[in-house]
DNA sequence: CGGGTTGCGTGACTTTTGTCACAGACACAG
DNA sequence: CTGTGTCTGTGACAAAAGTCACGCAACCCG
């Protein structure tokens, strides 16, 4: 989890995102103390995509507030399984690593930025006497609430939806084409490749998607949208 | 969600509880407004077991503390299949309920009372201001990474583990014997009656298990430990 | 351009789970 | 005791998901 310098224009405009942590997190304009007062000990530090910032053993040293970038955090199997449980965006803190920090047991889930991100590491500390802050207070307490109901709904689907409305659901959202190979898909979701093929295959033959190399074309999303309810 | 009177000697013995809610929530010794300030505004309630509290689309009025019995959560799917969540016992918040006073979309969950219950509701701005208060705000907060904890590992569960497995575990921790009929072990796996009947019946054909009529005696608890993991 | 790597497609098969239909067992009320 | 529920057991079947094994295509790189 070492300070990485980024040249990209990406990586750029990602900075200067990651200066106006305000901008992201309103409610840190009224926390005491205050960023300025901290300096140099809330520096953001910036990590290149697949960076690997918890597993389900490391203990947590602070919380992430993430400015920039995203942040997949995920579960896996003994065997070569894995579900996707949510993703951070800037703008919110990594809850799951934080929340090892209001009990003992900590909370096994992996964490890896999907792209190069930047955050900023809060020691448990002043993040205590920034919840004195009314908003901010509200802000952490929503997003609990948030994560709540995504891990919920991630229930229900994993229990009650079949695996065809599931990808179909995965797909929508990301524009009119995705980037992604079947094994993503599959760790997403929580399957295995073959059954992410087949099922692709399936909805090719129907005519909603086309597919290519790592990346899918959406052709007829009122159709993916009606099976995914 | 009327005030009932209670008789048993089960229930004086949870109005007695209820009479303490300081012994149940250390922090609230310290809040303010004090419990006693507030007077009838937080009196607590009483209800029958089977009581629903909350039910998908309900609006929720407040945080309900319970102070006795027991609440449990689940997720129905549209047909007739249901999944526990989670319980809340006494010493928790129902933050299903409560959460969605942090965030506008009402969490969809259903909660109903399992037993006699009793519950003090507190309204909205109250729990705000209680909030100022450290002590309360961590134990809040506490109970959101609980909470988190618990829906973690049961997507884990579901999303990961045979049917087989998680009926055993279900069966753990509960004593000598078990007193549920097959569809209520079904509810609360998620899945459907018949299943459950197999399973059990695999389980007492192996000799880990007597079974009768709403009840199963746990005969060799080590053997369904290996399976549960 | 040749060889290794990665991603994709597929067929054959097994296991698990769910569905349907029905029958017997038990419990309790009248 | 008799009827009327609720609870349990089961067989036959269908569907969904996972496993294994393999071949091929695209791409990357020296």
């Amino acid at each position: 989890m070492l300070c990485q310098p980024q040249a990209s224009a990406a990586a750029n405009a990602m900075m200067a995102a990651a200066l106006r942590p305000i901008e992201l997190y309103p409610a840190l304009a009224q926390v005491q103390p205050t960023l300025a007062e901290l300096g140099p000990g809330v520096a953001p530090m910036s990590v290149p995509a697949g960076t690997v910032l918890f597993s389900e053993n490391t203990p947590c040293r602070g919380f992430p507030l993430v400015l920039g970038g995203e942040i997949k955090v995920s579960r896996s199997s003994g065997d070569g399984r894995a579900l996707e449980l949510y993703r951070v965006v800037p703008g919110e803190l990594c809850l799951v690593s934080s929340s090892c920090l209001f009990r003992s047991q900590p909370l096994s889930a992996d964490g890896i930025t999907t792209k190069a991100s930047t955050l900023m590491l809060i020691a448990p500390d002043i993040f205590r006497r920034w919840l004195e802050t009314p908003a901010f207070r509200n802000e952490v307490l929503g997003l609990f609430a948030e994560r709540m109901a995504d891990l919920t709904s991630l229930i229900d689907a994993v229990a009650f939806h079949k695996l065809d409305r599931r990808l179909a659901a995965a797909l929508l959202g990301h524009g009119q084409q995705r980037k992604v190979t079947h094994q993503m898909l599959a760790d997403e979701l929580g399957t295995v490749r073959e059954i992410v093929t087949r099922l692709l295959r399936r909805f090719e033959r129907e005519g909603w998607v086309t597919l290519g190399r790592e990346q899918i074309q959406i052709v007829d999303g009122a159709a993916l949208r009606a099976l995914g309810n």
